[in-house]
DNA sequence: CGACGCATTGACAGGGCTCAATTTAAGTGG
DNA sequence: CCACTTAAATTGAGCCCTGTCAATGCGTCG
């Protein structure tokens, strides 16, 4: 298997993957395989059989948890070069979380032998692993004590900005949000409801600081945005 | 050094050393310091050089976060044979959140050299400590999602639950909570108000579930507050 | 015994959820 | 390219859970 153009793009990008030679990248990527996924597809079930961890080249990958009745809740956004799934993988447990393609989405899989394989080939790759899965951890523990201390429209704007500096671009206007994210979507991941998300998109509009429409939001006033999430 | 007796009840509950011989034990420990804790007594600091990982052998250290304003949140409480720090000072980080004893506490300690050292001797330890990893980030993912699915009452009920199942003492009149828990903790793990919390022990006090006072909760129907966690 | 910290309880208010009714925008097929 | 369908988003009204504030009770410890 040869790797097409593209992958350089997000494997330099990657956090799992940094500090390991091109060479050595191939052989890596040689050894996975090639997986595309449709909008809305889902990579893996919560609960089901962890043998695979993925990386993402292309689109976005959506982590989520569902609770009883429906309600779900985002974990987080996996973008290009970045992992899913890699600690889970190790010990052959199940899966703690739902994976779910944002748009079309490409990605490469390897299985649990293959990973043991490379890590014990590519001492880099453990310590890289290490270190994603100590970001993982500061995350969750700051996105929990966001959750229990603060009101909603303050978690709003920190999510956005959050998945803005992930995965944000700049335009004529601000910085868009380069995927769907609908209302939904910021509600799930903030743990509140479209309504109070909508509501909340409205004012900030209203004062310039977004513009959003149908699955898109344009930051244009980011720096108003940081103001609010932090002061008073 | 040598090992105090009692250090072998905490060890060989611990999960970090689960599979590794006494002897080696004896080698790990004789490499550690010692270290004893007051009540309220502060480890170590959220922000601060992450220099130290430790293994409770004797009482609690309560794991939190500040959010300004002075709101607390638990992070997790730390029992005896179970290790804090310990992905953190790997990598030579800040410490994430704040440790605190609960009561006294007696402590051992590894500066990061030694863990490292310790690691490439005793492989298992390695294996061990990425299960660690992967079941702190799955609590964490858990609460999460309780966090922002469920009401308070019932997340009052799951972490009282989940507190005696990390720490519970069955006594003649149920299960008892075997460390001080005030209000205040409970309301800070749960993210909460201690009024709230107090209304709803006072009415499981009403219906025989629990029997609390002053910094004391023994759950006397641990099987009704399972139903209750659980159903409707 | 007095003082301090923890816990309880009541009254009140408000943030945010629920529900329902529209409006808007993006496909889709003829 | 336009009607039609369908999903997403908006907005208003009402209310309930839970946070806030204040007063009081009670257990512990110096």
């Amino acid at each position: 298997m040869n790797a097409p153009e593209h992958y350089s793009d997000a494997l330099s990008r990657s956090e799992l993957f940094a500090g390991i030679s091109p060479k050595m990248l191939k052989d890596i990527l040689g050894r996975g395989i090639h997986v595309q996924l449709k909008p809305g597809e889902k990579l893996f079930h919560e609960g089901e059989h962890a043998d695979r961890c993925y990386l993402v080249i292309k689109g976005r990958l959506k982590l989520s948890k569902l609770h009883e009745q429906g309600k779900e809740i985002i974990i987080r956004y996996i973008d290009p070069g970045a992992i899913a799934a890699a600690i889970a993988v190790f010990k052959g447990k199940r899966y703690p979380v739902t994976a779910t393609a944002t748009g079309a989405v490409e990605i490469v899989g390897w299985d649990r032998d293959t990973m043991i394989n490379l890590i014990s080939s590519y001492g880099q790759l453990a310590v890289n692993l290490l270190q994603f899965t100590i970001d993982r951890i500061e995350e969750l523990q700051n996105r929990f004590l966001e959750l229990s201390a603060e009101q909603v429209e303050r978690r709003i704007a920190r999510a956005l900005l959050r998945i803005m500096r992930q995965s944000g671009l700049k335009t004529g206007e601000g910085v868009e949000i380069e995927f769907k994210l609908s209302r939904q979507d910021l509600a799930d991941y903030t743990g509140t409801t479209i309504y109070t998300v909508s509501r909340t998109l409205s004012s900030w509009g209203k004062k310039g600081w977004v513009k959003s429409g149908r699955q898109r939001i344009v930051i244009t006033d980011p720096h108003a945005l940081v103001g609010f999430s932090e002061n008073n």
